[in-house]
RNA sequence: UCCUCGGUAGCUCAAUGGUAGAGCAUGCGGCUGUUAACCGCAGGGUUGUAGGUUCGAGUCCUACCCGGGGAGCCA
């Protein structure tokens, strides 16, 4: 029996096994949190109604100690699933001594270093869980289209383009690197295939210390002939929607404990605003755009001053408080100040936006600041295509009517959260390639079998690559994508 | 590599250059419906490291180390 299932059990008699979350209790009379993996439930024990072993156990036992408890399920309104467990009975299955995570705030630092017990955490639970109703779902939506799943290799022989970013590795005295895009090879296994994706780790070894940037992450790259842009563009569309929707239906109670506001998930439906390139910069460099950015940092202003009132009435008012009442006023002070820090942060950064969206300038690839500009613009992902070739990579389609320009895609997530799923449509022409390479500097031995996709056969095809990682910290509405991967791998941490 | 903020009890944080404290956790005691329960008591400190200024440094100065956020960088 798991803690998901006790609400179609009301009036049995069922034995749960799992870790104590939180205790509390009279002398009489304990309140065991259990959680299992599944969910939280609470467990009564009351001294008068359990034999004096288990009555012991339960006085004794600390957070995170393993148990299995007997007992029967009953309704109760004031519990999260509406049922509790009145304890018949209850043993130890393995003690736990000082948990380091206690129910109080802790500092990112050491939730980081605790990752491996910060997994058991109710934060975790709901966005790992969403994690996996994501990729389930992309999966579904994939396998019904009747795409195949493939795999391209994780170590390769050359860096595609250029050779900062990766992570380079001895491969018996050769040098090789961790594959930071399986694309090429998903070229290959679509003109075998059809359609086809892969699903799996990728690499890249820049140096970002930001709250978009993991040095491993999972990406899904559906690759597939016969396509060209606007395909694309529609397939895009249909996998974000269809995710979203899946997310909302099965994960309602994670998004809540994520505090998540599905208002803006509820709006992600077709169409998609597609703006091109170009048009977007017009849209950075606008006075909409500077009246935007002025309105918002106006309305951070106003909060920071209403915020100082709030902290300055608390403190008049703690002298004469009560404990518990000075607790919570603490705890406000807290939640304050880490307001104010954001708040000051935004405010320090919001200037330095505005200039670079109103001086940008046509022919460069949007920075982080630019993307999050332009989605606050939008109420739903924003779909922007013709890239100015000169700033993607060598393998992209030019706009048959603008030679300036590469047939590319970008996606971005709105709410500030920007790109999501890159990609296009790729170049077919043999000739084209080939000079592209030359002109990239790049070593064309390496790419021969990549041009063999060209000499044999060559079609229209197109596809994009989607962060597993950027799709869950937006849909769950979290602050940094380090919490959206159960051990991430950052800049200056590989452990635990 | 650069900018910026920070490092004080196991954890989260206080502390005009002048006796290092609180909450949580832990231990003990109280309480028969708690929701981060509450109430009382107790233990718990090389204030990141190394120097310097000062009668006196958690606080000021210098260097270094570590972490947060951002920039650059980033299909």
């Amino acid at each position: 029996m798991t803690i998901q299932e006790l609400a179609a059990h009301v009036g049995q008699e069922v034995t749960l096994k799992g870790w104590l979350y939180n205790k509390r209790g009279s002398k009489h009379l304990l309140f065991l949190l259990l959680r299992d993996g599944t969910g939280l439930a609470q467990c009564v024990a009351a001294a008068d109604s359990v034999d004096a072993g288990t009555w012991r156990v339960a006085d004794e036992a600390t957070q995170e100690s393993a148990l299995t408890v007997t007992g029967k399920v009953v309704l109760d309104e004031r519990q999260a699933g509406g049922v509790e467990l009145v304890v018949s009975s209850l043993a130890l299955v393995g003690a736990s001594a000082e948990y380091p995570i206690t129910p109080k705030e802790h500092g990112i630092d050491f939730l980081m270093s605790h990752r491996h017990l910060w997994l058991r955490s109710r934060l975790p639970w709901a966005i790992l869980r969403i994690r996996n109703r994501l990729i389930a779902s992309i999966h579904a939506f994939f396998q019904e289209r009747g795409f195949l799943q493939m795999d391209a290799p994780i170590l390769t022989g050359n860096a595609v383009e250029g050779t900062s970013s990766l992570f380079e590795l001895d491969y018996f005295d050769e040098k090789a690197y961790l594959t930071q895009s399986g694309q090429l090879y998903g070229e290959a296994m679509a003109m075998a295939f059809g359609r086809i994706y892969t699903f799996g780790p990728t690499f890249r070894a820049e140096k970002s210390k930001t709250r978009r940037h993991l040095t491993e992450f999972w990406m899904i790259e559906p690759e597939m002939a016969f396509f060209d842009l606007e395909d694309t563009l529609g397939l895009a569309e249909d996998l974000l929607t269809r995710v979203v929707r899946d997310a909302l239906a099965h994960c309602a109670e994670e998004l809540a404990i994520l505090g998540r506001d599905t208002a803006p998930l509820e709006r992600v439906r077709k169409p998609f605003p597609r703006i091109s390139y170009t048009e977007a910069v017009d849209l950075l460099r606008s006075d909409a755009t500077a009246r935007m950015l002025e309105d918002r940092m106006q309305a951070l202003e106003e909060e920071n001053a209403a915020l100082a009132e709030e902290l300055a009435a608390n403190r008049k008012r703690y002298g004469q408080a009560k404990k518990g009442e000075r607790r919570r006023l603490d705890a406000r002070e807290i939640a304050i100040r880490r307001r104010a820090d954001e708040i000051a942060e935004a405010l320090q950064n919001l200037p330095a936006w505005k200039d670079s969206a109103r001086s940008f300038e046509w022919g460069s690839d949007f920075g982080g600041s630019d993307e999050t500009v332009l989605t606050w613009h939008f109420d739903r992902p924003a779909m922007v295509h013709r890239y100015p070739a000169a700033a993607k990579a060598f393998y992209m389609k030019r706009d048959p009517d603008d030679a300036r320009l590469a047939m590319a895609l970008d996606v971005l997530a709105p709410e500030g959260y920007g790109e999501i799923i890159g990609g296009g449509e790729r170049a077919t022409d043999l000739a084209f390639l080939e000079e592209q390479i030359a002109a990239h500097d790049l070593p064309k031995e390496a790419f021969e079998w990549y041009l063999d996709l060209r000499r044999f056969g060559s079609v229209p095809h197109a596809g994009f690559g989607l962060g597993l990682e950027r799709l869950l910290t937006w849909i769950g509405g979290i602050d940094h994508v380090r919490e959206t991967i159960p051990f991430p791998r950052l800049m200056g941490r590989l452990s635990p």
